[in-house]
RNA sequence: GCCCGAGUAGUGUAGUGGCCUAUCAUGUAGCCCUGUCGAGGCUACGACCCGGGUUCAAAUCCCGGCUCGGGCGCCA
């Protein structure tokens, strides 16, 4: 039989729960362990913060509440009122003596996952029950740093003059290419799922809102299969205006060294749960030249000829070479998309990409801001003009020099948590083998 | 999409032709125990992905399917 909440409410969670509280205190969570010694018995209750001991010696608690709790199964849901008391014996110092117990909801059992992680489970029967997974302090951990980093984003980014956007998800056709998108119905019309801000993010530089950023999720098509791809992400973007590409990556560096600092200080109890050791990279980032980088390849046996894009093991092998952050920079103007700035050798781009030792981060450019430059590398692209006519417009009535960049959120957080795979940091992830839950 | 590998109790595993009536841990259920903290002790429960084939004999070998993992490609 489950009780009913009442006007019970939590008073304290177990993280703030101290010897000094006198009156009774009422807490909330989930039975974690149960371990039943005969005269006396031992529930540990976890909540978001934590965990706490409620300790029921047989003796002194009413039989009608031992008869009611003898029966609890784990990860059932308990509201506690009683004592708090200190007691060294008690795991963290402290324990509650309870008064009165409200069982709100009975678990079931077995339950599909351990919750406590002694056995380690597989990663895709977790995501099937991914709300018992996150009952796992580590998984936990992983989310409690999302959220950090998010929030610290942007706070760095409104510090520096950034104004939130967002732009639609849904589109009709003419993005920027370079990947597939997911046809959806739109009424009478075809429509697709967005890849990307880019284009609107350049037209509000048109706008005279000068700095904006975007967080916000992108779909992509693509069949990857990978530990570092998914189909539904988020990114991060930017844009500013009258601003060069080395502007726009001195924000970026600057912004992933604060975001590690930020995690490294008000994360730890987090870390240590993940057993990561996070060391904010140093500034600045070191800078390769395209040109270098195919050197480092083809020195390590991985061959690359002049104007291709790297393979994987091309990215590894770099990355073992730098072994810390670094860009690559003066890209091959035609592996990169008709908005990035060409430099006055036309061959090469203003155009950078932020690497990780083992992925790729962030690509990003000063855009092309002459409508007659913009129209002449779509048609090089084979994309046509007049199909982007909602964006070519913003550059007609006076558009400044302008650049940006995209962050893949997801590829930090495994930055950031040294986990493998890029499943561990969403919490519904979308590949193209899961759509559910 | 290509290549490689794997599917054994709720979870995680051992077992690679007969010693399998299938190992161990965890879990679940029950009993004992007044200070547990990965509690302990005793007892019980619970599984060979599906379909076909080879063989006297298949968890084990072969074929097909399904599911999962890794690498690559594509892509960020």
């Amino acid at each position: 039989m489950e009780d009913d909440l009442g006007n019970w409410r939590r008073t304290h969670y177990s993280e703030e729960l101290n010897a000094d509280i006198e009156e009774d205190v009422t807490i909330a969570g989930w039975v974690h362990e149960i371990r039943d010694l005969g005269g006396v018995m031992f529930l540990i209750i976890r909540d978001r913060k934590g965990k706490v001991q409620v300790t029921l010696p047989e003796k002194k608690v009413k039989d009608k509440l031992m008869d009611k709790i003898s029966e609890i199964s784990k990860e059932s849901v308990l509201m506690v009122q009683g004592q708090v008391k200190e007691d060294e014996r008690a795991p963290g110092g402290l324990e509650v003596l309870p008064k009165e117990i409200k069982v709100l909801s009975d678990a079931e059992t077995p339950l599909p996952i351990d919750v406590a992680g002694e056995v380690n489970t597989e990663l895709d029967n977790r995501l099937n029950s991914r709300f018992l997974d996150l009952r796992n302090p580590e998984t936990l951990s992983v989310f409690k740093i999302r959220d950090k980093t998010f929030t610290e984003v942007r706070k760095f980014l409104e510090k520096e003059g950034f104004i939130e956007m967002t732009s639609p998800k849904m589109v009709a056709t003419a993005t920027e290419g370079g990947t597939e998108l997911f046809p959806i119905s739109y009424f009478e019309k075809e429509a697709f799922l967005n890849q990307s801000p880019q284009l609107f993010k350049q037209i509000m530089m048109a706008s005279g809102l000068d700095k904006v950023y975007e967080i916000g999720p992108i779909f992509r098509a693509e069949e990857h299969d990978t530990r570092r791809h998914l189909n539904e992400t988020t990114s991060i973007d930017i844009e500013m205006a009258f601003s060069d590409h080395t502007d726009v990556m001195g924000i970026l560096e600057r912004l992933i060294n604060y975001v590690y600092e930020k995690i490294e200080q008000e994360c730890s109890e987090e870390l240590k749960k993940l057993d990561k050791d996070l060391k904010p990279p140093e500034l600045p980032f070191e800078r390769i030249k395209y040109d270098e980088a195919v050197d480092i390849c083809n020195k390590k046996g991985i061959e690359i000829t002049w104007g291709e894009d790297f393979p994987t093991p091309g990215e590894k092998a770099i990355g073992e070479e730098i072994g810390d952050y670094y860009f690559i920079v003066d890209w091959p103007s035609e592996i990169k998309p008709f908005y990035a700035q060409p430099k006055e050798e036309k061959e090469i781009s203003k155009a950078f990409d932020l690497m990780h030792p083992e992925f790729e981060l962030s690509s990003g450019a000063q855009r092309v801001h002459s409508i007659e430059l913009l129209k002449k590398r779509m048609i090089n692209q084979d994309l046509e003009p007049s199909e982007f006519k909602f964006y070519l417009d913003a550059f007609k009535y006076g558009m400044p020099p302008h650049s940006g960049w995209g962050l893949g959120a997801e590829r930090l957080l495994m930055a950031i948590t040294g986990k493998p795979n890029i499943r561990e940091v969403v919490l519904f992830p979308r590949d193209r083998k899961r759509l559910i839950p």
